[in-house]
DNA sequence: GAGTGGTCTAGACCACGCG
DNA sequence: GCGTGGTCTAGACCACTCA
């Protein structure tokens, strides 16, 4: 690659925009062009560094940003290559039901259907890792858009505090903060497992939809210090309506 | 937070293992056990560097690897803390068919179903933003764990190369690989959708499933630099069997 | 042995937050 | 004005790769 006649004034060095991510930008645009094609090796930092006239440390802090994009990867003792982009590499993001939905346009509502104290059940026992009887707390709840209800939600939250239930804390309904306000340990760790289902009865008429309609189920049980269950949950999402979307490659707003 | 006396002996100035390394592995034990809760603040960097008489820039060099990690987080003027784990992100992680199945101790194995040109209809011209009735490359095969199919999938390339179709190459029947080998263009970016439905009369007599089954439909699309589509495809999962797992949160091996 | 990236140093100047 | 993190320098030594 040709550094000589393209660069040293691509880079200015009294911006207040840090040489490292001027560098950076400069070979991230060369990579997402195609100027600069996967396995090629970019040149060596000594190289960089004397072309633009900086130090070799501000180089491979610029390289470490290319690292870290994911654009390329380094090997001691031989140079630094573009990477190919893996897009066999999935990752699906399940982001904030309210969030998510204001971002489509729409207007967001939840709804508390039950606040209460059960007895732990065989089930609920083992998720919890509670003995059978021990009492928990239970919420459910349905999660709408535009007035049409997409989730339905179910929480237990091993207890032990003697708070009241306060109207305003069901503002942030998650399992990790019902858990902050009623548990005894800080939950640190959290595990969700999706599945694809059919609605049960009861979540049919609760979601005001027909059996048989299909379904995602999250189960989400998360975990303190001691990885020792603090909440457990299970989340019916309409899978008709809720979608999720994952992007993986290389684009041109790897901004930050 | 007391540096003194706890953490000279802790660093070892002449391991092999880098001293930043070191540096970042001690905050991580603090972090993870509790020993520095959220909120708190990390000493400041001048004082690390002089407690272990190393550079400031190792320092940073450690606690980048702690903003890595989602650990801390820094603010210009004031500190670096430690961060309160989100654990309303969610971070689904679809892996490879056949790396999944064998982790799992079980045999994967792909059956190719057919190979053929097609003429491109409705759907697919939208898709991949051909005309009506142009010729595309069409996959379809099956997946399985254990001879049991637990995939169907279909796939389309945009293709102009006059290239046999070779056995040896499907040994990676991915919609990327068969865009290399049969398409014009390098692809650089994938799109993914997954959403829950129930099987159709053909994809239940593949998958040998009953009529109702739920299933996770996962249709992807890939890009070239252009961000011209090259390839579209359709993945059957079976929701029954198939589970995604997401773990988010504070770790000890958040190792490398 | 020449070339490469990985680590580390001991300074420097700056912009920001806060009292 | 003081303390903080953010950037940058001009060196140094090492381990690794490859011919």
């Amino acid at each position: 690659m040709e550094l000589q006649r393209i660069s040293k004034e691509k880079v200015d060095k009294n911006s207040v925009i840090p040489i490292y991510y001027q560098i950076f930008k400069l070979f991230e645009e060369y990579i997402i062009k195609g100027k600069l094609k996967p396995g090629e090796a970019l040149p060596p930092e000594h190289e960089i560094a004397e072309t633009f006239e900086i130090s070799r440390m501000t180089v491979r802090r610029a390289i470490s940003e290319l690292i870290n994009a994911g654009l390329v990867y380094s090997q001691k003792g031989k140079g630094t290559f573009v990477a190919k982009p893996n897009l066999n590499q999935v990752i699906f993001e399940l982001g904030d039901f309210h969030e998510e939905i204001t971002k489509k346009g729409m207007t967001p509502s939840s709804k508390l259907l039950g606040v209460r104290i059960v007895k732990a059940d065989k089930i609920l026992s083992n998720k919890l890792e509670v003995p059978l009887g021990t009492n928990c707390l239970y919420f459910s709840l349905v999660l709408s858009a535009d007035n049409e209800p997409l989730v339905y939600e179910k929480k237990y939250i091993k207890y032990s505090k003697q708070k009241p239930i306060l109207e305003t804390e069901l503002k942030d309904p998650s399992l990790s903060n019902l858990a902050v306000l009623h548990g005894d340990h800080f939950p640190t760790t959290s595990k969700r497992v999706l599945h694809a289902s059919i609605v049960t009865e009861e979540e049919a008429s609760i979601l005001e939809v027909e059996l048989n309609t299909p379904v995602f189920v999250v189960e989400q049980t998360i975990y303190d210090f001691d990885k020792k269950p603090v909440g457990w949950g299970r989340s019916i999402y309409r899978g008709d309506r809720y979608k999720l979307t994952s992007y993986i490659g290389w684009f041109a707003n790897t901004s930050k």
